[in-house]
DNA sequence: CACGTTGATTAGACTAATTCTAATCTAAGA
DNA sequence: TCTTAGATTAGAATTAGTCTAATCAACGTG
């Protein structure tokens, strides 16, 4: 199991204690967190870290390809450690966001209906009531 | 073809000719327009429109389902007077959103697969090159 | 068809998320 | 170790959206 600091390394970015920071909080996170929920996370262990930085790690790991952005809620950005390619399921009530497998849906099956498109991703998010919630 | 007034009483809204002069901007557009969208055509022939009017009037017309908003990107709000269920495809070159048909996935194929939830709803968008990009 | 009530409109203050700025600091290659 | 390009920082600025409280107007009632 490779360290934070060594998928900075392989990815060719500068290691910095506020990045292997953030990195390791994502890695060990399933929760679709927010910028700000990471900031006051990592601050905690990490009371240095300014939120202009969380910021920029973000930037820098979503352009390394070591995290990805989903668009779940308007309001406020959620990013995803789970760079696979899949969709998401969010609860109602919760609020919870789960992954579901992206054979639900694929762009090679958008393809097959939008024949004059030239379709490159597809993302799909699911409602509804989880398991604990229904 | 009923008019935005029509409309408007029909659902028990009261008729002010804001109300009515943002209904009939969005009833002839198909570009999922912003809030500020709106209120930048719509002020150009209203220009006593506030807006604090067109914010309060696109939660009116949410509420009559008059309207609905579509996830399509982080930064800001769009808007559909398409209320029907669909898709959507947005155009990494010009941006531009356009529909797509609500068979291509559907709440029931995503039941079928997830049988531990309640599945409520399910929003899909695809992202590539329109027929005028590519 | 004027009246009165209830709800709509308004400008601008406010909030929250994010970006920018410019001074300071530090990772890491030479 | 030295150097420097790039990273970090606090706080200011920006932007989308909400709130406030004063004014206004739609429309049901008489
Ligand atoms: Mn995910
Ligand atoms: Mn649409
Ligand atoms: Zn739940
Ligand atoms: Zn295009």
């Amino acid at each position: 199991m490779r360290t934070p600091t060594q998928h900075l390394i392989e990815k060719s970015v500068k290691v910095t204690a506020q990045r292997a920071a953030v990195l390791e909080f994502l890695q060990g996170n399933r929760d679709h967190p927010s910028p700000d929920e990471i900031y006051r996370k990592v601050h905690k262990r990490f009371p240095y870290i300014s939120r202009a930085t969380v910021y920029n790690t973000i930037k820098t790991l979503l352009k390394a390809g070591l995290l990805q952005e989903v668009l779940i809620q308007q309001d406020t950005t959620r990013v995803d450690p789970n760079v696979s390619q899949h969709h998401h399921f969010k609860c109602l009530r919760c609020g919870t966001v789960e992954d579901m497998p992206y054979a639900l849906m694929t762009a090679d099956h958008v393809r097959k209906s939008l024949k004059n498109y030239q379709v490159q991703e597809v993302r799909m998010v699911a409602e509804g009531l989880c398991r604990q919630c229904r």
